[in-house]
DNA sequence: GCGGGAAGTGACAACGTTGTCAAAAGACAA
DNA sequence: TTGTCTTTTGACAACGTTGTCACTTCCCGC
């Protein structure tokens, strides 16, 4: 910058305003330090401009994912990305894998570079670290699950309630001996998924076989091996409930090995690229991951734009999309 | 900083010693500088510092994907990731979309954030604007597709070689009426896909039919009108070769409506989650996302290290994986 | 020609750090 | 005790910006 007003002969402080298109600079002089900027191809330095600056905003927000790699996680990201590349901001991201420390890690690493805003899939159990953050004015929003002693805004889908009409669904297609799956019951959403299940059997008057139920399966491998070894034993359930999209595939491969896909009824939570084209195509309750990031994104930016109303508590619906698999008959 | 300082009774120097964990600083001093800093909850300031360091590093890397929630894309961000933050760097992501002004305008804002290094995945076709953040000092790593016009690390995948190998395996299975659907020819990945099907027709001694070609097809709808089209008119393949993840999909599925999907020989360049589990599975040249994505960032590093070596060019091998839709025979 | 106001410009300090260098304190030998 | 050397500490400037405020022009009306 002092090379450019060297070169156009002006002070660094009229580079400055040309760079931020401040009003109240001759037209002849800015096409000078234009000129002269780009004979240097200078680039202005944001991070010296925010921590100058009275906001001290840096453009930047960071995105705690469980995965960026997940489908779901990188769907979320995909339309946060959208809302935030609008206002020029930018966007961290990083996966926390399920592991507390990493999340925390993650945050404080985002807090260090001075991000405006955070949005968070969390992983842990206890967000009070977040109030420090917080007060230092920050804005946080919590997507898919929500926070642990810390009140914020938060996007999170209906659990419960998509999994009851899942339920539901197998119910009106006679099933009574209903099998599920799930993830680890630490999650927050998962845990939510169970209950929603467990309400839905009791509301359905099905007396309650612990047998039928097997959680904390982690990944496509794990759920696949849980699926095959409560087939091997009996009762043997007429429908499946999966909880999640990797258990999903793994029950599914399950199924077809052994030659059951086309027999035991099975609905998924979470929608799957190419479940359409399996035979029978999967029937899914599926969750809207852009418009839990959008909203999400939209809400950060009305905090940062001042916004400071009590916490708002978005919930996204879930949507059942029928093709068959949930649709088989004991 | 100056109010921990305070607190502790020291200079703001000793503060950023203890801070930075430099020698030389008694233990009582550093004790009761943690303990200020814990009481205040300080939080460092790395904006602050790196431009305060002489070697004026961010430890922030910036990403340019085609989109972050493409399967093979995300892939790659988190191999990236994985590779960073075992040096505590984070990492911007953003979409270009296959759109050069999306991907510059990227590049533009991550330098303004002076990231360290940027890895590539370029939607451009000239580089040339590069060359000034090259000089500033950045490293930059093109992953997926070369550069143009500008001489720079690369991590490609063998895609001459993937695609001739797929269409040898078609020949091998008795087919000579082989169909090609390929993506943007402006995509150079898509361009050499295209020339590998060319050079093995050519090779296998096949007369050139390009009613058997369908080129810039972008995403599934796309790909699954132009293959019902192909199979609407005479003379049909007897096998299809399809040169992306989407347009595998859109293919299958066209092939399933018509019924054709087990007459039909279909090979997809690049895997996709699920294809195991389809009737017939399919056969594809699996990409290695995550050794590309690994190996970039490797290279990356290396360089910010301080390695001033010619550019390097590295191809990570795709592999054919063979699960029925391949092998039918005409 | 003068006063008054608007428009344009620049000097300087400050943002939160760290590099440089000098000073203070401590350790040890003579 | 003194002198020398080492260790620990701090004062100050600087990184690349922008906010504040004051100064210089210029224009207009009288």
């Amino acid at each position: 910058m002092r090379e450019v007003a060297a070169l156009a002969k002006v002070s660094i402080k009229t580079v400055s305003r040309v760079v931020n298109r401040e009003a109240g600079v001759s037209p002849q002089l800015a096409r000078r330090v234009l000129a002269a900027s780009e004979r240097l191809d200078y680039r202005h330095n944001l991070t010296a401009s925010s921590l100058r600056r009275s906001d001290g905003r840096s453009a930047t927000i960071g995105v705690v994912l469980e995965d960026v790699a997940n489908p779901f996680s990188s769907a979320l990201h995909r339309s946060i990305e959208d809302i935030a590349v609008r206002r020029g901001v930018l966007v961290l991201a990083g996966s926390s894998d399920e592991d507390e420390e990493r999340e925390r890690k993650l945050v404080s690493a985002f807090a260090s570079r001075r991000v405006d805003g955070l949005i968070i899939q969390p992983a842990g159990h206890d967000h009070t670290y977040l109030m420090a953050e917080r007060k230092a004015g920050t804005a946080i929003v919590f997507v898919d699950r929500p926070p642990a002693f810390l009140d914020a805004d938060t996007v999170l889908a209906d659990n419960v309630a998509g999994v009851r009409r899942g339920v539901r669904h197998l119910v009106a297609h006679g099933h009574r001996r209903i099998g599920y799956l799930g993830d680890l019951h630490t999650i927050s959403t998962a845990a939510e998924r169970h209950r929603g299940y467990l309400e839905e059997i009791a509301a359905q008057k099905i007396k309650f076989d612990e047998r039928l139920v097997r959680l904390d399966l982690r990944g496509i491998e794990r759920a696949e091996a849980a699926a095959r070894e409560m087939f091997s034993r009996s009762p043997r359930p007429t429908a499946l409930l999966t909880g999640q999209n990797l258990i999903t595939i793994g029950a599914f491969r399950a199924l077809r090995q052994l030659g059951l896909h086309r027999q035991i009824a099975l609905v998924g939570f979470d929608d799957i690229l190419l479940a359409d084209l399996l035979e029978p195509g999967i029937t899914v309750i599926a969750q809207d991951p852009a418009a839990i990031g959008r909203t999400a994104a939209e809400v950060l930016f009305r905090r940062l734009d001042g916004d400071r109303s009590p916490s708002e508590h978005h919930t996204v619906v879930t949507q059942m999309i029928t093709r068959g698999s949930g649709e088989i008959r004991p």
